[in-house]
RNA sequence: GGUCCCUUCGUCUAUCGGUUAGGACGUCAGGUUUUCAACCUGAAAAGAGGGGUUCGACUCCCCUAGGGACUGCCA
């Protein structure tokens, strides 16, 4: 069976850090095994989702080499996802509930405040057809929540080993609003059923959903797909990404000067057992990667070693491949082979190459 | 509050009960080099804490501490 995988980010925002390295190990996985490499632009939350992120996207992953063989945006599929909540439907699998958000939010408050657990009660599956047309008939539309079966959902994760979600301590997850629209949930499975998926590959921050969603492929009537969940990145500092990561968008790296390289070589190679070192090509990288090498503990992602890997690789540039690059910067033109040698054992990106031909041929050494 | 995951040099990691705890990046010192980078040689540098189990624990078990994630009508 061929490898088929896909990364599906949410155009609501820059692609980060993160979601460069979820990209990267979908298609170092994809490529290392005579595979496909599927762009999926999840933009169900139409509110949050804009074209400028979904071409900055794009833009990003083909800065970096990630091409993708086919790609889709669920937006363009929403028959087909009232299609399969029908189906859910039916089987019972799927239920109107009447609380509001801030109904919701009051009872999560209450668990909490008693040390019990803020799981969805259920309560909506205990109305009768005469409840449900009374609170309609009060102006209420209904958001829908999957069942869950209760039990455990198991799987053998190919970067954790066997995981077991206990579904019974999660709440049902929502997958249709009040307003109709589609969460992410569900789209996803029934996206992944179609497009044959066959592994998913993602942050650790998924686990749980993997769990509910384990059990809506199996209620779909698909099989799940082999998974993988990979620890987060942290920062320097060994605390969370999220707030300090999540502003080093794809787009400020490339303005900064890196190398696709140097990002693409640390974000392979931080948190697995291969030393951390630039590589010379994406292809080269695929050739190394393997599930097996990865750790459980969160990777550190760390701006000097950024830094460090982008020098390395511009100083073994060699320069018949900047040289175009230099044309494009100011006296570029100047640059010869003898200048480069001479000078790129300084520079950080080759960016840098501006200063010291400004200085050389722009009047810095011209004066009185 | 609950659930899941994690914790070895500064960093990424190896070790699947017995090792001088290994490698890589970084750092430092020499060498080479007109200089810088590169390269070569060398050095410093680690098992979170506490209990067990065992002849023997970094490795297995428990507790504590610390870190990450989830617990959304976000993805």
């Amino acid at each position: 069976m061929t490898v088929k995988v896909r990364f599906a980010p949410s155009p609501t925002g820059k692609l980060h850090v993160g979601n460069i390295r979820t990209a990267l190990v979908n298609w170092l996985f994809a490529r290392s095994h005579n595979g496909v490499f599927v762009l999926r632009i999840d933009d169900t939350d139409l509110e949050r989702s804009t074209k400028e992120n979904e071409d900055g996207i794009r833009e990003d992953l083909t800065w970096l080499g990630l091409n993708w063989d086919e790609t889709f945006k669920q937006s363009e599929r929403f028959d087909r996802y009232r299609e399969a909540a029908e189906g859910l439907k039916a089987k019972g699998l799927l239920y109107p509930c009447y609380e509001t958000a801030e109904e919701l939010e009051r009872r999560k408050k209450i668990a909490l405040s008693r040390g019990k657990p803020p799981v969805y009660d259920r309560a909506a599956l205990s109305l009768t057809d005469a409840d449900r047309k009374k609170l309609e008939a009060e102006g209420r539309t209904p958001h829908w929540r999957f069942k869950l079966s209760g039990n455990r959902a198991e799987w053998v994760d190919l970067v954790r080993g066997q995981q077991s979600i206990d579904t019974a301590s999660v709440s049902d997850p929502v997958l249709i609003r009040e307003d109709g629209s589609f969460l992410y949930t569900m789209p996803s499975v029934v996206d992944d059923v179609d497009a044959k998926i066959t592994h998913v590959i993602r942050g650790e921050d998924h686990v749980t959903n993997s769990g509910a969603q384990i059990e809506i492929f199996l209620a779909l009537g698909a099989q799940p797909p082999e998974m993988a969940h990979m620890p987060l990145l942290i920062g320097a500092d060994g605390q969370g990404l999220s707030k300090r990561l999540g502003s080093l968008s794809a787009e400020q790296l490339r303005e900064e000067g890196f190398e696709p390289l140097s990002v693409l070589s640390l974000l392979a190679k931080i948190g697995t057992s291969d030393p951390v070192e630039a590589r010379e090509s994406l292809q080269q990288l695929a050739l190394e990667f393997s599930f097996s090498k990865m750790g459980r503990a969160p990777a550190r992602f760390d701006e000097q070693e950024l830094a460090n890997l982008n020098a390395h690789i511009v100083h073994a540039m060699p320069f018949e491949k900047v040289k175009p690059r230099l044309a494009k910067l100011a006296y570029g033109d100047k640059a010869t082979p003898e200048f480069w040698d001479a000078i790129r054992g300084n520079l950080k990106t080759v960016a840098d190459a501006a200063v010291w031909l400004t200085v050389v041929y722009g009047g810095g050494l011209t004066g009185p």
